[in-house]
Order: C-alpha cells, then structure tokens, then sequence
DNA sequence: GTTGTGACTACCA
DNA sequence: ATGGTAGCCACAA
C-alpha cells in the first residue's frame, strides 16, 4: 500500500480493526507507515459519507475518549455504536488496556 | 510560495 | 487527575 493516496490507506487500515476493539488516531497512522500523522487520520475520516461501511467509531485519541465533544450529536452516535459491541466506557472514558487493537 | 486549519499527542506545571 | 502548550503535517485556499 504504498503509492496510493494517505487518505485510501488510513481507509484500509480502519477497516482491519476488529469488531469490539478500538485504536488510536496515532496508531493508525504509525500502521499505515505515516507516524505523526494523526491529526490527518481524523481529518480523513471527517470526509466519510455517513453511510460508509468503514468502521471509523473504533477510532478514538490517545487518552482514551472519544474526539468529539461530549453530548454532540457525532459523539453520541459514536458510543452507541462502540458499546453496540460490547466496547464499556468509564464515565466518558474507554479502558484502552483493555480495549486497544494489537 | 505562504497561511490557516484540524475527529491529534507528548510533555510539563 | 487536569489544563495549557508547543510540536505535528497533509491539505485546501
């Protein structure tokens, strides 16, 4: 995956994590061969057509939280979706020892 | 070219 | 733990 435009590997590299984990913005861009990268992947993922099948609510930042602010819209469907899969938050936290993908 | 802008991070008080 | 800050870097204007 190398020639390819950032924003179609930071796709692909999403679409490995597997249902019930999540991963960092850095992660993905550290996977994807772009470390310091991280401020794209969320810029990147901004730009999904909302009925993209890529599974970008198991992105989250390095703390552990969610990247939109509490109580927006983006943030509650983002839960939703994360605890769909069994993904448990501590208060507006998730356990990223426990949850971190690799 | 240069500038402004983030769904970010690491570090430090 | 929590807030401020300074790096970060591709991209669009």
């Amino acid at each position: 995956m190398e020639h390819l435009k950032l924003n179609q590997i930071i796709w692909q590299v999403v679409a490995m994590i597997p249902e019930g984990k999540v991963a960092t913005y850095g992660q993905i861009a550290r996977i994807c061969g772009y470390p310091g990268h991280a401020r794209y992947v969320g810029t990147t993922l901004k730009q999904l057509p909302d009925d993209s099948d890529l599974p970008w609510h198991r992105v989250i930042n390095a703390k552990g939280e969610i990247a939109f602010p509490v109580g927006s819209d983006g943030y509650q469907r983002q839960r939703k979706l994360l605890e769909n899969e069994g993904v448990q938050f501590k208060q507006n936290k998730i356990k990223l020892l426990d949850y971190r993908w690799e």
